[in-house]
DNA sequence: AAGCGTTTCAAACTTACGTTTTAATTTGAT
DNA sequence: ATCAAATTAAAACGTAAGTTTGAAACGCTT
């Protein structure tokens, strides 16, 4: 009652995601994804066209998804309440992420780290690619928050979803700057559910900090 | 009365350190780092040794003296005050960021962009070198931040710290998570005064906020 | 069973990489 | 001025990268 072997792009697909996280796009080698996905060096060019078009492939997979999530729960909450709470608004964020990092059939954590990574390196992908298709995201987002903080004015309000979409990013994506430096202080890292339980309240707090003279 | 043409060695760390920032480690390769710095090919291997021992080098130049300024800083403030304040300490890392991000000399705010890649990058040389060298940073942040925070429990701590550093360095970094879908909304996001001004507040609340039952 | 589009495969191609070698050149002390 | 050491220079080495090719194998309809 084994699970059937994936068909070969869907293998591709689950080598590279894994691959771009552990070594980065430049050092992953077409033959090291081809040799662990157990198919042809030729495969990946033959349904992906390209080494650069592959990686748009593993991530629009997850990104799709994820930003639809995001996009229905912030659709459930407006409609739910006429007042947001900023607590609730970090939520919708929150929870598809923390499920996706919980669902290893949709890459777990990896995608959450595919994407910090591919934040911080800068791809041309996001510059071109993502950015048109997904300014909505950011757009409702940008919104909402003003709904919730009403007396915020623009500037302020987008530094702070800066900072909280940039920290929020990097402890699901486990970029932990400290743990580089100290042996495993918190042992329960890598555990999604501590993750929000520490984090969620970090956040919400800087979201809410008094407004400076 | 121009300034005097800096050494081969001087040359190359310059490039080098832009180049990995702007393309990553991995895709940066020797020919473009020789041929922009106006030196041989052969130089990088005479002067370093290796390209893994020049991404070393480019490192240590900065991250040895930005942790010396960040320990002075401590020191200072621990003299000085008996109850250590949370905004002082958290001031304490953001100086010497702040002084590295205006100094074009010392390679500006490119540093703290090369440090967050490699952070993200997961690199062998922070596994390695500088984990042993420079743990004594994380220690007198810890037993300081512990000072100044009495009250929470040794795991809680470390988790706000994780946060606390992680907004720090994506904010210094430049790692703007929503800007690359919004068209430039905080356009004073490359001013290392204006991310101060934002930064801290944030990160003083995200650290002072109340203790979850 | 035959035919045909799709997929897989082994192999080769071109290019670029990091590194090494060897010779030429510059530098600095005697 | 001389000589030894340090540095620069040009060229080549071996390896590995992404991609392409053309034939073989497969799956499906007729």
């Amino acid at each position: 009652m084994e699970a059937s072997r994936p068909d070969t792009a869907t293998r591709i697909l689950d080598v590279s995601e894994r691959l771009f996280v552990e070594h980065g796009f430049e050092a992953t080698s077409l033959r090291m994804i081809t040799q662990q996905a157990e198919v042809n060096l030729a495969a990946v060019n033959y349904h992906f066209g390209s080494k650069d078009a592959l990686f748009e492939a593993v991530f629009m997979r997850r990104l799709a998804p994820l930003i639809g999530s995001c996009l229905s729960e912030l659709d459930e909450l407006e409609a739910k309440e006429e007042k947001l709470s900023v607590e609730g608004l970090v939520m919708t964020f929150i929870r598809p992420c923390l499920a996706l990092s919980k669902d290893p059939a949709r890459g777990g954590a990896l995608f959450v780290r595919l994407l910090s990574r591919t934040l911080v390196e800068n791809h041309r992908l996001l510059r071109e690619t993502i950015s048109q298709q997904y300014s909505v995201f950011v757009q409702r987002y940008t919104t909402a928050f003003h709904r919730a903080l009403p007396e915020l004015e623009a500037e302020e309000l987008a530094w702070r979803m800066h900072f909280a979409f940039s920290v929020m990013f990097n402890a699901f994506a486990g970029n932990d700057v400290l743990k580089i430096f100290m042996r495993s202080q918190i042992v329960s890292a890598r555990d999604p559910d501590m993750i929000v339980k520490h984090l969620v309240p970090f956040v919400v707090a800087g979201l809410l900090s008094p407004i400076e003279s």
